[in-house]
RNA sequence: GUCCCAGUAGCUCAGCAGGAUAGAGCAACAGACUUCUAAUCUGUAGGUCGGGCGUUCGAAUCGCUCCUGGGACGCCA
């Protein structure tokens, strides 16, 4: 717990205990106190609503009641400077902003950690997502669902979670044999044969460049193989080439995975079959029309869901029920899918199997993102992964940048839509936000740069000079890090962190200017700040890097 | 037809375990650089929170219903 949680416990215990003493209620029937903090300054730095909220209970009007409250209050407290009652019944506090003095030396000290807590206390998160078949580049929707991924589990990190962060690669299935005859026709085609590509191919560049790689390495000497020898060699070297391709885009676009999952192995350690035999045990199963179902009804899914069709062939519900259940044998607390929305529809099912197995539905949260659309030069870029013609991630690395896509892709709520825009995300303007907040943080870091040219230090800091209102602004929103990330990661909304850093950077700024850091004339005062800038420019990187956003020390 | 997401300022979006006068950025308008980076700041203006009904002392937030946009509804993955 931090400076700024302590203190809120403390008079979130000392309101509890004026009600008790002031008889207003029995201590089981006292709400939980909620502290909020007022939009408008003039309200104080926290207001609560327990006098409205008292008032059934204690059959007074609300006013009455918090007017007894702040009488209880009065003796007890030495953290608040001031209460006012207000409107309908709020209590507003005013804080002896005292305690914000312990808050630098904290941040200094903490350094990179600053911002984390306990709140997971070590519970084992597994966050699976991108995903993405190794058919093809990965492309805008893909950027984002890693965006979120990754910013979502360093969010977890730091709010004291054990999180391991897993790509299930989907190297099993049809989509996998269309890629080894994609592969063949691009290959004949590169040799200058007539080859057709399959009906369901796939028309990336990437795959042509397979083909002419092949036809230039091995000539036409790959059809001297048998048809099954070909059909192994071009699958096999298809999905090499574009997993790798994969890792190295992700890893480019700083996103680490601790667990790459192969599907295929769900078959080669026998796992399908056994995933099925427990629900079929636990009576989930039946047989109907010479094929397998699944009682997802059971569940609340709309209707039961095919697991082995009548042909004897598996459906992909069954290898990611058993993935799941492999999941839960690992011995992870929580599981958390990203997907896309498209495949929103299947949530239900996959619920329906985690509960089958056993476990309660909550165990599996799925954070669905929702589409992303690519504007450029104001107008919408159509994208088609049939045709191969969609934007990916790597083309707009080169174009864009890591930092803004980072930034961009996490900026929203998961569940809006997305409008990319291009031209802003490349602008190095004010419109920029990314722009923004770098710069903050660069400004800081020039501003220690001549402060230690000139020989100031600030080890000897006296944080009780720093008195005007703006650096209070800038102190309060520094406290409230810890308790952001706590928030992000309860809610799952990393788009949180985004704020908050847009929101210091801004105050950041708005104190630069109007007041003067570095004054030879007042070394004291020079010192104290300094101090608070060096904790500024920390809590933004800390910020950033939850979103693999870098922190530049001059722009 | 069923389900999911969205609908808040001109634009892009926050806020949605109910709370005071609904916020931010951009765009618009008016100002601030002989100063630690003006990639910045200060101010003004801008809103029947898609419509209606309901629950509540109190609703952008919860419930019902309708409208609009997007997506999903396979023995495809």
């Amino acid at each position: 717990m931090n400076v700024m949680q302590q203190m809120q416990e403390k008079l979130k215990t000392a309101i509890q205990q004026a009600v008790i003493s002031a008889q207003l209620a029995k201590e089981e029937e006292i709400p939980s106190i909620i502290l909020e903090q007022p939009k408008d300054k003039t309200h104080g730095d926290y207001a609560t609503n327990v006098a409205m909220q008292l008032a059934r209970i204690a059959k007074k009007a609300p006013r009455q009641i918090a007017e007894e409250i702040v009488e209880q209050l009065k003796d007890s407290n030495d953290l608040v400077k001031k209460v006012e009652i207000a409107g309908p019944g709020f209590i507003n506090f005013f804080m002896n902003n005292q305690y914000l003095n312990d808050l630098i030396p904290v941040i200094l000290e903490q350094g990179n950690a600053y911002g984390s807590s306990d709140l997971g206390k070590g519970v084992k998160v597994q966050v699976e997502f991108v995903s993405a078949n190794p058919t093809g580049d990965l492309h805008l929707g893909h950027a984002r669902g890693a965006s979120v991924g990754d910013s979502l589990s360093n969010v977890l990190q730091k709010a004291g979670y054990e999180v391991e962060r897993e790509y299930y690669i989907n190297d099993a299935g049809n989509q996998i044999n269309n890629l080894a005859y994609s592969v063949e026709a691009r290959y004949k085609q590169a040799l200058g044969q007539d080859a057709a590509m399959p009906k369901d191919g796939y028309h990336g560049a990437d795959i042509i460049q397979i083909g002419k790689d092949l036809a230039e390495q091995y000539g036409d000497s790959l059809l001297e193989k048998s048809e099954t020898e070909q059909f192994t060699f071009f699958r096999d070297y298809g999905l090499k080439y574009e997993l790798e391709k994969i890792k190295r885009d992700l890893e480019k676009f700083r996103v680490p995975f601790d667990h790459w999952f192969s599907e295929t192995s769900l078959y080669t350690e026998d796992k399908v079959v056994p995933a099925i035999e427990v629900l079929r045990e636990k009576g989930y199963i039946y047989e109907q029309d010479q094929a397998t179902w699944f009682k997802t009804t059971e569940f609340g899914d709309d209707k039961d869901r095919v697991l082995i069709k009548s042909d004897g062939s598996y459906t992909y519900l069954s290898p990611d029920i058993a993935y799941h259940k492999n999941k839960l044998d690992r011995g992870f607390d929580r599981l958390i899918n990203i997907w896309g929305a498209d495949h929103h529809g299947y949530i239900p099912r996959m619920k329906a199997a985690i509960q089958a197995l056993g476990y309660d539905e909550d165990t599996l949260k799925v954070q669905i993102i929702q589409m992303v659309n690519l504007f450029e030069n104001g107008e919408k870029v159509k994208m088609s992964k049939r045709t191969g013609k969609a934007v990916t991630l790597r083309e707009l690395m080169e174009e864009v940048g890591i930092d803004a896509m980072r930034y961009f892709f996490v900026m929203r709520s998961s569940d809006s839509h997305l409008d990319f825009d291009m031209d802003l995300a490349k602008s190095q303007s004010n419109e920029n936000p990314v722009f923004y907040v770098q710069y903050a943080h660069a400004r800081i870091c020039t501003m220690l740069k001549q402060a230690s040219e000139k020989g100031i230090t600030y080890d000897d800091y006296d944080v009780s000079l720093i008195q005007s209102e703006k650096a209070e602004d800038l102190l309060k929103k520094l406290g409230e890090f810890t308790t952001v990330v706590e928030d992000a990661a309860t809610n799952l909304t990393p788009h949180r962190i985004t704020q908050y850093v847009f929101d210091l950077a801004s105050s950041l700024h708005s104190f630069y200017n109007a007041e003067k850091v570095i004054n030879e004339d007042d070394i004291p005062s020079t010192k104290a700040k300094l101090a608070l800038m060096n904790a500024v420019s920390i809590t933004i990187a800390n910020a950033l890097a939850l979103i693999g956003v870098e922190a530049p020390e001059s722009m």
